[in-house]
DNA sequence: TTGAAAGCGCTAACAC
DNA sequence: GTGTTAGCGCTTTCAA
């Protein structure tokens, strides 16, 4: 069977479109509740549901939003930025039209063609990753940047504080009495991983750690690139070994994990160990169960898709948005192996690691 | 500035609508180059672009797709589905709705009538591992079901052979020499677990090795799942243990890998295992990297695009398509260590294991 | 409290 | 080869 019109249910209540308009509507005003009442029994009766489309060609408005991603849906990245922005989308009463482009820029060209042909109401383009990038020609203003930054500006954005990530991070670590603590970084993802750096250094000079720069380290972001990393620390001479490591993320920490259990190494006994991204089937799953910091992925996507909506008011219409980065401890941080066991392993341990270190959690 | 209409177009080329809507969809027929080319122009320079909508009014077609799916879009289990489908859909212009329900029945009702209201010309109905679930009541007919298959038919489905995937993952360790195959399994997921056994019984039974229920164990389908279980399995005395472990999923392998190299088992020297899944940032990442049998997630979202858009031919309008499970080969999988170490392994076998608990299984 | 009618932007049947 | 026009299904102004 057709589908039913407006007409239809006219027919069958036996009053105006106009009428079972402003009923289906919920127009308060006019319309007495019999009315009301024999409308909505037609409409049910026969099955009719308001098309969307007509209505989209008469309003101008869709209530559809368009969101643009380079391989957030298709990827095990970032999918809950996809559940808070489709959340945010859906208690609002819009759809959300999803497009990954894999990075390629025709495909992105055509893609926001199309969502303007379909006259999205609002249009998030969103990043897998942290990043900056140059805004895509043809975007309209008022777009909404998810989990990048347009390099020019023009539009508003939201992106983790990978700054301040970094820095819980390490005060986690200084907190539990570390104070030769590595950094196994990346130079795959330079803003991510820059920023984490500096919340590195910036918690070190806090509590007057001297940096070393053989403590940080590089290596590609997975759990190779973590492993070899580690080995690398591993052949420092013992007593400018680290008793802890900030990774720049889960995978890589994952890499140090299985060299560490290799070599007998126990977590957190022997080695205390923060990650960064808590990401699902990675940090959980370690044993012990990985300490990290989580990327606010959730609650960014859903900012995104309030401020596009207009939901949420945010007075900069270019400004970007930093979202803080929780902590999720677990298990795999520790105090540091015991010194007994080397009495004279350093110089006057005040220099070392002064007590107050410990309190200062 | 406004959106640019049709009207404008044909004002500024000086001929009429009729003439610009011909130009712009490319209908062969009549019209001169040359107006072509004029209509052309004047698009471009005042920036037209048809309006969907307004087509899609006229038309009918609004060439859109609905993808209601449970989590696919916001878990890192399945993300591979919807590259594929999305890929389809862009392949042959249309562009996808996507609403992940989360599993609740009343958003799914909901989502449902939107992309009917929006006039979808297709749907998909998608779950993020293989699964039978009821049809959704006011599921349009044409609707097809990805990785799950609705329990009393109707609509078509494709699924993965996961019987045929468990039997080539058994396969392959008997290839490798193994006769001693453990099946780490779950009750989380009935179906896939049931057909991946079979598959495991089938290829026992095709090289008569006998079954041992020992070793068929069960665990959560995670890490820790996956290690209780092996733990379980090292209780066995000791020429009754596994020499080639196949677990239900890659977490579980992967919990498994943790276990024996905490006991200083090398894999595949001491122990050889196969997977199931390839699940991205799992499978590949452990050390060794895992064998196992890769779940078709693009393939599959390709093909349920491509059937729901007419595109692809499928006779039957209540099938289910069994895509085939291919096996990834890695390092995982290794003959059995050497039993000349132990010439004197196992009694008599007859009383031991009589052959016949191979038939009663 | 209700209805008639215009019109959103497009396609396509039909006329020229 | 090109133009006129009806109408897709709805909302909304205006009149009654």
């Amino acid at each position: 069977m057709a589908r039913a019109r407006i007409s239809d249910v006219a027919a069958a209540a036996g009053v105006s479109v106009t009428t079972v308009s402003l009923v289906m509507n919920d127009v308060e005003s006019r319309i007495s509740e019999e009315t009301r009442t024999r409308v909505r029994e037609a409409a049910r009766a026969i099955g009719y549901a308001p098309s969307s489309v007509a209505r989209g060609l008469r309003t101008q408005q869709t209530r559809t939003v368009g969101l643009i991603s380079d391989q957030i849906a298709t990827t095990p990245f970032a999918g809950d930025m996809l559940a808070g922005a489709q959340d945010a989308a859906r208690e609002n009463g819009y759809l959300v039209f999803l497009i990954d482009t894999g990075g390629d820029s025709a495909i992105e060209a055509d893609a926001i063609r199309a969502l303007t042909a379909q006259q999205v109401d609002a249009l998030i383009y969103a990043c897998m990753w942290h990043q900056v990038v140059p805004a895509p020609a043809g975007l309209p203003a008022g777009a909404v940047f998810l989990d990048c930054r347009p390099e020019n500006g023009g539009y508003r954005s939201v992106v983790p504080d990978d700054r301040a990530g970094g820095a819980a991070a390490v005060r986690e670590l200084v907190a539990a009495g570390h104070r030769r603590i590595a950094y196994i970084d990346t130079d795959d993802t330079p803003i991510a991983s820059n920023l984490r750096h500096e919340g590195y250094l910036e918690v070190l000079a806090e509590h007057g750690i001297p940096v070393d720069p053989a403590l940080h380290v590089q290596g590609e972001t997975t759990a190779r690139g973590g492993r070899a990393a580690f080995e690398q620390l591993l052949e420092l001479p013992e007593e400018q070994r680290p008793t802890a490591i900030f990774c720049f993320n889960d995978r890589m920490a994952a890499g140090v994990y299985i060299a560490a259990h290799r070599r007998g190494l126990d977590i957190p006994r022997d080695l205390s160990i923060v990650g960064y991204d808590d990401q699902q089937l990675v940090a959980a799953e370690q044993d012990p169960p990985l300490t990290t910091i989580a990327l606010p992925h959730y609650d960014m996507g859903r900012w995104a898709m309030e401020v596009a909506l207009g939901v949420r008011a945010e007075g900069d219409e270019d400004a970007t948005h930093l979202m803080e980065c929780p902590v999720i401890r677990r298990d795999s941080v520790g105090p540091p192996p015991a010194q007994v066991a080397k009495p004279n392993r350093r110089r006057a341990s005040h220099t070392e690691r002064p007590p107050e270190a410990a309190t200062d959690r």
